[in-house]
DNA sequence: ACCTGTTATGTTACACGTAACATTTAATGG
DNA sequence: CCATTAAATGTTACGTGTAACATAACAGGT
């Protein structure tokens, strides 16, 4: 059982009778060679199984048509969605994507980074505006268009996409406010940066109308359990609480099942909202309050720069801003 | 602005004044030149941001220490666990994972294929056993290990690791019968293998214990308000349902919610029981049974018996069976 | 038959890091 | 201080597909 190398392009060429330019001129476009031509390398093809070769394009400085998605987590379905949307475009205009994650930790982005980059990418998607230095500057070196996801934070690097989390908890926590809610407290878990900026517009919110800021973090990641975890601490710690805002869904629902194990009323006693607007939160009973985000957008729209600057248009938008909708469900 | 051509290990050894061997040795292990050379080879790559280029390696058919995972969708949970599961043990190898996913089309799935192999991967795992006869010579040319998962069918490949999907479901919905409840349905959303083999286990039990086999099912993918979909058009269809068995958490956790609109008690009047057991049916009321699926330890010990075969080991076991557990939850 | 222009195929050189071997420099022992 | 060995660096060749240019084949018009 010899191990065979993988046939090459010489390997068909031999088959066929011609040179490997033929039959590398008929992958890249059959219709440059002849029509019995066609035929014959088509069959050879196939009797190898030959699989192209990625090296050599890799060398020359040609581009690769793949992009490179760096996503903090796979756990978290917001990122599978917004996923969605880059391959929506991205397989339309013909890019390959890679796809890594690094669970929100800079050091271990900069590895993937440096791993992607390795491959000659020809553009590349991120999902945070902070980074090492050292990936900064790779970045810079491997000078490829790089997108910023999530939010709209002015971009650590050349331009991003993505929403405002600051404004829509900030919006979301008034209106509980309005709804006459008092003692809120701000639950969130894996404190990255959105985190953080959804805590600060319910703190806002919470300020502007003399109420008291109040909060139950943790670092662990997200999940429905720890969301109910994290309601009954609050209940311990802070007994007068009459809502939470939630720095996600998952929190939210996790939420809502600790009160109905308590007995708990939802709103009468007590209001919960979340933020991203997943599916579960229209199935489940009560339907959540919650800000939706335009996730799969966000995606579509990256993509779409991407591949437009790519292509060696200017960066029109350095900012793009998507927007979200409040939803009220029935939990506030 | 000039496009700088990105720097290569001549770049570094210009400034450094020695040949891009030495730097080519720094990189692999720093201890193979001298230590004063040492220092000033880190300044310089530092300063230059050289990023590694993959394309030699790849033409010499030395191993590339990636392998590639292949998984249907990353919507679904399951598989990011299950991706969890590998990158814990490649990333201890040493090994960098390329992921991609195919929206449970084989001809995609193909494609993909062709993608990761064009980057000579050492090794591959995906996700079903069934793929096109294209697939199945690409992977034979290529000469890599490949690993099955997720079932314990007889691989298609190799090998293949994973749980009994019949058998898990079979005793499931016994368990339901012998709680007493006659008239379950079966509910299916996107009808892959895994999918077809869990409604076989279920008609399995039906049968043995004489009852009639009902099933409601839809192509669409899967989702919690799906599940809520198809429990109303379930209790249209079939009035005297006591009981559903559903392919996945998601749906079974729909049911519930469509069950808490409608005033039907659970398990009084209904029961209700998933697949997978995920965190959110311990989290929920009340806590759904389900059948406890070993997601992450299916991706651990694909990952080992990969590099196993990277590394030149025989295949010690042709199917790999991990189990499953029963949960009974309060929903049964 | 001859020229023109088109189409089909061939030739050559190149991209970049590394294995294998060659050479230089430094270190140790007598 | 020379001989011998070890350590550090240099040299050469290689792998594979493609751009750019070169040549061959062939059709159509006169």
């Amino acid at each position: 059982m010899a191990k065979k190398k993988r046939p090459t392009l010489q390997d068909v060429a031999n088959i066929v009778g011609v040179t490997k330019m033929t039959i590398s001129r008929y992958l890249r476009d059959p219709a440059k060679v002849s029509a019995d031509m066609q035929t014959k390398i088509a069959e050879a093809v196939e009797e190898l199984g030959y699989i192209p070769n990625r090296a050599p394009e890799l060398l020359s400085n040609a581009k690769s048509h793949a992009i490179g998605i760096l996503v903090p987590s796979l756990t978290n379905q917001v990122f599978a969605e917004v996923i969605r949307g880059i391959e929506a475009v991205t397989e339309k205009a013909g890019y390959q994507t890679m796809l890594a994650h690094y669970g929100y930790s800079d050091e271990l982005e900069e590895e993937r980074i440096r791993f992607l980059l390795s491959y000659h990418i020809d553009g590349l998607i991120l999902s945070e505006s902070q980074h090492t230095p050292r990936t900064l500057k790779m970045i810079e070196t491997a000078g490829i268009p790089v997108i910023e996801m999530m939010d709209v934070v002015s971009p650590a690097i050349e331009q991003s996409v993505g929403m405002d989390n600051f404004a829509a908890s900030y919006q979301m926590v008034s209106k509980m406010i309005k709804h006459g809610y008092k003692n809120i407290v701000y639950l969130g878990a894996r404190l990255d940066v959105r985190t953080q900026l959804r805590q600060q517009g319910y703190e806002k919110a919470m300020q502007e109308n003399g109420l008291l800021c109040k909060s139950m973090m943790t670092e662990t990641s997200s999940s429905f359990s720890l969301g109910a975890t994290l309601l009954k601490q609050t209940l311990v710690k802070y007994p007068d609480t009459d809502g939470v805002f939630c720095t996600n869904d998952d929190l939210a629902v996790g939420a809502i099942h600790e009160c109905q194990r308590q007995n708990i009323k939802i709103p009468q006693q007590m209001a919960i909202a979340g933020f991203h607007g997943h599916d579960i939160g229209i199935s489940m009973v009560p339907r959540l309050a919650t800000v939706v985000t335009p996730r799969e957008k966000i995606g579509r729209v990256s993509a779409q720069q991407l591949i437009a600057r790519i292509d060696g248009q200017e960066i029109d938008q350095k900012v793009i801003d998507l927007g979200f909708e409040i939803r009220c469900g029935d939990s506030i």
